[in-house]
DNA sequence: TCTGGGGTCCTGCTACGA
DNA sequence: TCTGTCGTAGCAGGACCC
């Protein structure tokens, strides 16, 4: 058979061109736009109790120090005049989505990293739309018309670089002069940072090293033990000396990256690699039973967004953060892929009541409980994916007695796996359909009724840690 | 007087089968 | 039958990102 002809290389018209396009201070510019009295006021958007971080402040709030990801004792000594919003995780999907599709407008290959953030390959949608620096220009005026937000641009021949650049985009503070551009960049419109081709490296060494993407508190702490504070630093280290301060992937990596080498593709079709629900806890939680009850509403909270991304996850993660906040996670891989709550929770209450864990819950109390699957298939794939139920073994032969009696929790009848995952299927679209028409309220399962009602957990509740006014989870 | 929630990726270790 | 090696899967923890 011939070998198929590969056409000769075409340079590209244009050279690489990357966007970073970052919304500024976006869940507090959301809240400003629903309540335009908030305007000009310090605007802190994240969890007010004892135990929560700062989400998202407006710029009138980082005037007085205030930052994301800070706790919110800490935020309150800085801006005790701050008005506090526990946000609306769903309203700000909605605003994502409208500003996605202005990326969508100009180009294809987006790659999401947050709800208000991504990067834009625009290299070949020069050839339509213009130059690099106006389409980055008009989407920033698209952007604010469609949605009345503000976002910063940042524009290079790398995603790193462009992060950067956006970040030395991004507007000054109220009453503080405008932040200098870092040499080997220049802003080209208002909000719009590009850095120069032939100048990327100047620019990239003229930042510190805590600056570069993968390099947080501990591998900084790493770095500096061989005197390394800035990129330029970095990069006049020999790799093989990176390598040894910090591992080899990420060595090598940083290395390149330090040397403005960064060829990583702007990738629009990541998958999902797990999903999982988490939550803090107002005060530290011994009982077991109680412990059980959270587990199986955030497996069911987990659950519901696995059937909607129609996936099934095989590998369970219960994870626990103790009062001294060091943390233990235990895994267990199951042989039949699940979306069912009632399957996760049951794999999770087993993980906690191992020994070693159960042990050291008494002795300690838990702060935080988390509920995760990984391990994901398409659930409409059943007969290709891993451990969907097209290519299920039987449970004898994979010598899980455990699983035989997790199963029978549910279902009596020591029945082949695919019959279990067939009804198992019908049962959990059954309670899909009733939610769709009732609310996510409607149903739940028993363990969480209380007089008041059903207790469900929805992506967003309790997302900045717990409320001042009382427990996330206890009633 | 601290430190959320939802993710991804990497590393090191162990168990197990070929 | 026993032992050593290798590859892979699973697990646990850590670091990092927004």
């Amino acid at each position: 058979m011939a070998t198929p002809a590969i056409p000769p290389a075409v340079p590209p018209a244009h050279p690489r061109a990357i966007l970073h396009v970052d919304m500024d201070a976006f869940y507090a510019s959301v809240e400003v736009l629903q309540n335009p009295s908030l305007k000009g006021k310090p605007v802190i958007v994240g969890g007010d109790g004892s135990r929560g971080v700062v989400a998202s402040c407006s710029y009138e709030a980082r005037a007085f120090g205030v930052r994301s990801a800070m706790a919110s004792g800490q935020a309150k000594r800085l801006c005790p005049h701050a008005i506090w919003i526990s946000g609306n995780h769903g309203l700000y999907g909605e605003y994502s989505t409208r500003v996605h599709k202005c990326f969508h407008a100009v180009t294809p290959h987006v790659e999401g990293i947050a709800l208000d953030e991504a990067f834009l390959d625009v290299t070949g949608a020069q050839r339509l739309l213009g130059s690099a620096e106006q389409i980055a220009a008009n989407l920033r005026d698209a952007i604010r018309s469609e949605t009345g937000l503000n976002c910063s641009v940042g524009l290079a021949p790398s995603k790193l670089l462009a992060k950067l650049a956006s970040e030395a985009a991004k507007p000054s503070l109220p009453g503080k002069p405008p932040k200098p551009i870092p040499v080997g960049a220049e802003r080209v419109s208002e909000g719009v940072v590009r850095v120069n081709p032939n100048e990327q490296v100047a620019f990239i060494q003229s930042h510190p090293i805590e600056a570069l993407w993968g390099v947080g508190p501990a591998t900084k702490a790493r770095l500096e033990r061989y005197g390394v504070r800035t990129v330029a630093d970095l990069a006049a280290l020999p790799e093989d000396t990176v390598i040894r301060a910090v591992g080899k992937v990420n060595g090598a990596h940083l290395h390149r990256l330090s040397l403005a080498i960064d060829d990583r593709p702007v990738e629009s079709d990541r998958a999902v690699k797990s999903v999982s629900h988490e939550e803090t806890f107002v005060t530290d939680v011994r009982d077991l039973d109680a412990l059980n009850i959270d587990i199986i509403r955030m497996a069911d909270a987990v659950s519901n967004r696995m059937r909607e991304a129609s996936l099934l996850g095989r590998t369970i993660t219960l994870k626990l953060k103790f009062p001294d906040f060091s943390m233990i996670t235990r895994a267990k891989t199951i042989p039949v892929a699940t979306a069912s709550g009632i399957r996760i929770a049951e794999v999770a209450s087993a993980l906690l009541r191992t020994a070693d864990t159960a042990d050291q819950v008494a002795a300690a109390g838990v702060r935080l409980l988390g509920v995760g699957v990984s391990g994901l298939s398409p659930s409409d794939g059943r007969g290709s994916a891993k451990g969907a139920a097209g290519e299920v073994t039987a449970l004898s032969e994979v010598g899980e007695a455990a699983q035989l009696d997790l199963f029978a929790a549910t279902e009596p009848s020591s029945t082949a796996p695919e019959h279990e995952t067939e009804t198992q299927a019908a049962f959990d679209e059954a309670i899909a359909k009733v939610r769709e028409k009732f609310g996510d309220s409607a149903l739940a399962p028993a363990a969480l009724a209380t007089a008041k009602g059903l207790r469900v957990k929805r992506r967003g509740d309790t997302q900045w840690g717990p409320s001042e006014l009382g427990s996330a989870t206890r009633e």
